[in-house]
DNA sequence: CAAAATAATTTACGCGCGTAAATTTTTGAT
DNA sequence: ATCAAAAATTTACGCGCGTAAATTATTTTG
């Protein structure tokens, strides 16, 4: 199709026969040029296969086009999720995403913000790993990049706040399960990663005092982010020790939930919401893998597409020079009914 | 610490006593310049907090510390897991990786490598769809930049391959079955997105025939990369006619495994090991999640640290500078014993 | 201690593009 | 056809660094 290789956009805009400055104006907004010369350029691009240097390009810019999206933990399927709708949409939207994963580690997620600063991303969408952050590194790259915090919050830090309402989360399945059979033990760990943790288990007792039943919190050892592990774990000890004090379990979230339905097959204890099951067990996230426990996980779950927009969009606004106070802003989640409660 | 802040490696030049070549030296290389002179520049680096412009360096530099690492599917345990394993490997051995995923999409696939290329980057780790994959494009890019193809082979495309042998992993496994029971079904998909499902067939068709067993291979349908669903629905089908013809089946992939357990549990099919199940099942692959379905899934895992070390050795030893042929590294595979079969 | 080898410096150029200011051309409405 | 507004062009400079060649300083060797 072509015979010489165009080298530089110099001569990309001699083949294109246009000036240099107008062919980068085009690659910087393509609107922002007449109809046609955008037609002029697009042809030529068609037939000479030419992209700009992206170094060269973001070396001047004042603005880059990049996006740096930070979770704590890519192994995650829920987070693996989030961030794939979190990446598709800037893609959408013309800006170039760049994956980041904490790895559950504090001090990798400073170096991941640091590596995040010397690319001087347009913004930032940040879930953070929660209590175990370095809260004055979090604050200060806030303060160097626009930075969106979503999924955990951690003070009034960023330029906003886009999660679930964790407090609408757990009333609302306290409240399906306290109606469709016996009221719900809280399931969770002592110490969670997360403080979105802490709100569910106070939405919890809240809950039941409404209903007028008497609580029950079974708080599990464990650190870290092997949630799956600590439950079965904690699931066999709550188990032995008889510490549900009803036949239904609520736990703090799905992958805990997972956790203690491994523990009851090993321990022959039989899950679900028919007259032969002996426990149910309901979950909190709507995790991807929910679908396909044994029973199928009752669970609450997030709204991917809304978190996900929501967040995306606010970054946007900023980016485009919107400015607006700092702002929480919490959806709610969809009950899931399958057959483990 | 400081009042003044560095602006360029020129200013960092002269706080530190030195010329800004020097410094660039000691950036590309701190180990090409004099154990004094590194000391003072890292005392200096200690005392201003200087990092050099990362677009700038890699505009003129014939090899950027980039290293690119591309999945089919990051929503999938199996591949993130991996992927945080070469990510860290990278890392330490000081270069800059950079996570992409296909999403299970040949376009965006060939998406992905095109924007790797503008990124120049030193090489490549690439985990390639498979079938679904536009090969001439994958060629045509392994012949750009220096890429290392990992767990699914698709030709003799690139430097080399490192993946599991797959020809092993089943005739392990299917050894295993037929020795302590009785000789398993082979559930599969019929139009498998991965090559790695032909060879895992073929093998287990060997195995059965080297025991003196008939095989059945049960292909379901189903297209595209949610396995589980697949499994799921396929399980369905296969326990409705009858089309197991033992009491254990073998699945493909621990995926299709965990939907296949799906199926079971809503047919109240027991499945296990012990003398008041039904079924015996098995997967292939050491999922992360294998170990938390019910019951545990019993399974052939890959060795990750091998294979990530492997392949990432590989490109090393390329990058810098060692010439071999092409070469398919195929590792073994553990079994692990649960209480699925 | 002088000579040779090594390391650092100076000088100079280039990479590919952003961007600003002044000028010219094109466009669209009158 | 006329003219103001919009778009494109020309000109010019700068970004932060890589890198090569020639020179000077430092270390090592005999």
């Amino acid at each position: 199709m072509t015979n010489k290789k165009i080298r530089n956009m110099e001569e990309f805009a001699t083949v294109s026969g246009l000036s240099r400055p107008t062919v980068s104006k085009y690659f910087n907004d393509p609107g922002s040029v007449r109809a046609s010369t955008r037609q002029r350029i697009e042809a030529a691009l068609e037939a000479h296969e030419y992209r700009p240097n992206i170094y060269a390009m973001n070396q001047n810019r004042k603005l880059t086009k990049t996006i740096g999206i930070v979770v704590p933990l890519l192994t995650d399927p829920y987070f693996a999720e989030i961030a794939r709708n979190l990446e598709q949409r800037c893609i959408a939207a013309g800006y170039r995403p760049t994956l980041f994963s904490s790895h559950g580690d504090p001090a990798l997620e400073v170096e991941v913000l640091d590596t995040l600063r010397s690319l001087k991303p347009a913004g930032v969408l940040l879930a953070p790993l929660g209590r175990a952050s370095d809260h004055i590194a979090l604050e200060k790259f806030c303060g160097d990049v626009p930075t969106l915090i979503f999924d955990s919050s951690v003070g009034e830090m960023g330029l906003s706040f886009v999660g679930s309402d964790n407090f609408q989360f757990t009333r609302h399945i306290t409240d399906y399960l306290c109606r469709t059979g016996e009221p719900p033990c809280f399931f969770e760990m002592k110490t969670p990663a997360n403080p979105n943790a802490h709100r569910r288990r106070q939405s919890y007792l809240t809950a039941m005092e409404a209903f007028g039943h008497a609580p029950k919190v079974i708080s599990i050892e464990g650190e870290g982010w092997g949630f799956e592990e600590i439950g079965r774990l904690g699931g066999h000890q709550a188990l032995e020790q008889g510490l549900f004090s009803t036949n239904t379990v609520l736990c703090s979230n799905d992958r805990l939930a997972i956790g203690l339905l491994t523990a009851c097959c090993e321990k022959k204890v039989t899950v679900g919401r028919g007259p032969d099951t002996s426990i149910r067990i309901a979950g909190q996230d709507g995790h991807p893998h929910s679908r396909y426990t044994c029973p199928p996980l009752t669970t609450i779950s997030h709204d991917y597409d809304a978190v996900s927009e929501t967040a995306v969009e606010a970054l946007f606004a900023v980016i485009d020079g919107a400015v607006s106070p700092w702002k929480s802003t919490r959806l709610e989640g969809r009950l899931i009914l399958r057959d483990s409660a």
